[in-house]
RNA sequence: GCCAGUUUAGCUCAGCGGUAGAGCAACGGUUUUGUAAACCGUCGGUCGCCGGUUCGAUCCCGGCAACUGGCUCCA
């Protein structure tokens, strides 16, 4: 299906120019990649290459299933054309010369390709705007649709790779077809390759389902709990708890209070939200509780017994109804009609037929007077509950603004093939928050969650983040946006004025938002340089005056609160998936599940008791220690203990005990030496408290 | 949900048209030890699930599920 609209993505050649060098290296090398793959097979037609995050692709439609078996062959090819050093020259052309070589399948191929028009360039030209120039790049034979820019010179790709396939829509809609995206990584020379290459590895090494393993962190057992449902192990509730901890020392400090709300709601909640329609295929299937289905269902097949006598013996005709007609009346409609109709009645009438009409309207008027059938979901969001919150009590100015916050469990019904470990589950649970409060309010309260951030980001020891903020289109209000477009704009205005005040780094991308408010998603980077949106706020202006909410203002009116919608650990579920990433797994102290294990050079008195008496101390304080008393030789212990990341192992053997000591080894660090007991269990709990990296 | 790939013991992985094997872990012993593995033994699997082909299927074929890489979506 030809897609009408400008795809909200597209570049106009502004943008284009904004190019970097590396992109349009990469952006170079997917041409070099269909000339490679045009020599192996010359009738592929290809749709769109751009450069991407990590390198570029090129999607393309082709009866031979590329697989990586392929690549070999295909680099080959792609060396020949980088080693034929051929310009990438640029052709401004007429649209109607465009519509003739995509006709001739000459644009995406080697030469004109009669019978073979090049489909998706067509549909590519229809997005290029009238007044806007089209152009080609030719390098060597192969001629593409393409408004550049480029390098040089084929020569100048200085390292690629290819990388995958997987397969992707045509301009990205599920509707249109589907395609083959090869994708591959090109650098200026080959020693960036590799180093991506490593970052890559040490990724595939860092990985939090390998570790989450390895740790006992967090199982998932799709058999009998289901996909994307995490289960926290013992030694993953315990960095759960330690993170939580910190959200409430946090938010106590910044003024929020606690509440708690139950997992789920009546079906009336998110209609009055408007979760339903805009959220519904994100939820899981209603829940319907109906306390009369026997008396309902005997009914309703009373009902249509005596639906079905009465069309056979003509007194349907009465009521003049067709079959089709009655099947979509609500039971209130069902009997209303023949309330109505039954009062009209001839007197003339069969006794009989008079009688089964009255029985028909009884029995409608007994199934409409049943109560119904109650709906209940399971809540994919707080916000609602905490709306229910603020309604529950009458609100004054002097009450904002109100911050309640929660780590609420949601549970979202997310499509089978998104769900990634625990990156992307359907239950959990958020470190959730809304403030309520006044427009004249909002900067500084909008501030002070931009200031917790920061806080938690030193904390985690985290030197990049962005905060991407996502703003309605025009095209969606209405659809995907609720319509209010001033209020849209009034908000994206204020959003945009405190973020550019508070000198934070933020980039603006339309048409993203979520569908109550303009968004800001929270990007940052881990150890090894991996992006992970882990966190959001969203502004709301919409849902509060849904629900009625308000509160009392100096002029004694009623006026609607703003609520900020905020939640910077984002969930535990991605936020642990991201810090085993980050830290591979060798948490600090703080938040090491395991955080100190004593073991004993052999398993003697009075040995033993002198480090019983220790591990009875840490736990004392609320340490997580474990202890390793028994025989085996004190490297197998300590084998075991680095291995499982225990952060901080104190060895003890009858020297130490004899000085008063205990010799101290920390997890990737090594031996550390010998010192008194009370220095170390000190050092440890200082440690832990201050949350030192 | 769509396209593709994968699925063998708790974990990492061999293997094969004739009903399975290693290392680690676990368990039982022996060993009394100074900073990343002392030794011996034992247990452990309807080869993801359901069908089909076959004398016989973990292996070949089909369907389903889960997982993974992407697409769409998203914290």
């Amino acid at each position: 299906m030809p897609n009408a609209e400008q795809p909200a993505d597209r570049k106009t050649l502004d943008d284009r120019q904004k190019m970097t060098d590396l992109e349009r290296l990469r952006h170079s090398c997917a041409h070099v990649l269909a000339t490679a793959i045009l020599r192996l097979w010359p009738e592929a037609q290809f749709a769109a290459g751009p450069p991407v995050e990590n390198g570029f692709y090129y999607d393309l439609d082709l009866g031979h299933r590329i697989s990586p078996e392929d690549f070999e062959k295909i680099e080959a090819e792609m060396k020949k054309e980088i080693k034929a050093n051929n310009v990438f020259e640029r052709i401004v052309v007429t649209r109607e010369q465009a519509l003739a070589d995509a006709a001739s399948g000459r644009l995406g191929g080697l030469g004109e390709r009669p019978g073979n028009p090049s489909k998706f360039k067509i549909g590519n030209l229809a997005d290029i705007p009238e007044g806007e120039p089209i152009s080609y790049y030719r390098n060597g034979d192969f001629l593409d649709l393409c408004a550049g820019p480029h390098v040089m010179r084929t020569g100048n790709i200085g390292a690629f790779k290819l990388t995958h396939v997987a397969s992707a829509y045509y301009k990205g809609d599920e509707k249109n077809p589907q395609l083959q995206r090869i994708y591959g990584t090109a650098f200026k020379n080959k020693t960036e390759l590799e180093a991506y290459f490593t970052m890559i590895e040490e990724a595939k090494r860092r990985d939090h389902r390998k570790i989450g393993q390895e740790m006992g962190l967090f199982a998932l057992d799709s058999e009998y709990v289901g996909p994307g449902l995490a289960l926290w192990l013992p030694n993953g509730t315990a960095i759960v708890e330690a993170l939580e901890t910190l959200a409430k020392e946090a938010e106590f400090a910044a003024g929020y209070v606690r509440v708690k709300t139950p997992h789920l709601a009546r079906e009336k909640m998110y209609k009055t939200s408007g979760h339903l329609p805009y959220y519904a295929e994100s939820m899981f299937p209603p829940m319907q509780i109906d306390e009369v289905a026997p008396r309902r269902s005997e009914l309703a097949a009373k009902k249509q017994q005596l639906w079905e006598l009465c069309r056979s013996n003509g007194a349907a005709e009465i009521l003049n109804v067709s079959a089709t007609e009655q099947a979509a009346l609500s039971s209130g409609q069902e009997f209303q009609l023949l309330d109505q109709r039954t009062r009209e009645l001839d007197p003339a009438l069969p006794a009989e037929t008079k009688r089964v009409l009255l029985e028909l309207r009884d029995i409608a008027r007994a199934l409409f007077q049943l109560p119904p059938a109650e709906v209940y979901y399971l809540k994919a969001m707080n916000c609602p509950h905490h709306h229910r919150i603020f309604a529950a009590e009458p609100r004054s100015y002097r009450d904002l603004p109100l911050r309640l916050a929660e780590y609420g469990t949601c549970y979202r019904y997310e499509q089978s093939g998104e769900l990634f470990g625990l990156m992307r589950v359907r239950a959990l649970n958020m470190n959730d928050a809304h403030i309520y409060c006044t427009a004249e309010q909002f900067a500084e309260e909008f501030r002070a969650v931009n200031d917790m951030y920061l806080k938690y980001f030193q904390i985690f020891g985290l030197s990049k983040y962005q905060m991407r903020f996502s703003t309605h289109s025009a095209e969606g209000l209405g659809k995907k946006y609720v319509n209010e477009p001033e209020l849209w704009h009034k908000t994206e205005d204020m959003v945009r004025r405190v973020l550019i005040e508070s000198g934070i780094n933020y980039v603006e991308v339309a048409n993203e938002a979520a569908f109550y408010g303009p968004k800001i998603d929270v990007q940052v980077w881990s150890a090894i340089g991996r992006e992970f949106t882990i966190a959001t706020n969203q502004v709301d202006f919409a849902v509060p005056a849904k629900f009625g909410l308000t509160y009392r203002d100096r002029d004694n009116t009623d006026k609607t609160p703003l609520c900020i919608h905020r939640a910077p650990l984002g969930t535990h579920e991605r936020f642990i998936g991201f810090l085993i990433e980050h830290y591979a797994g060798n948490f600090p102290l703080w938040l090491a599940p395991e955080q100190v294990r004593v073991m004993t050079i052999g398993d003697e008195e009075p040995l033993v008791t002198y480090a019983q008496a220790i591990v009875a101390e840490l736990r004392a304080n609320q340490v997580r220690v474990k202890a390793d008393f028994t025989t085996n030789k004190i490297n197998g212990k300590i084998q075991d203990a680095e291995k499982a990341k225990v952060h901080t192992m104190l060895v003890i053997g009858s020297r130490d005990m004899e000085a008063g000591n205990v010799s101290l080894r920390l997890h990737g660090k090594g031996n550390i030496g010998a010192k008194p007991k009370a220095d170390a269990v000190a050092e440890i709990l200082v440690a832990i408290k201050e949350r030192r990296g």
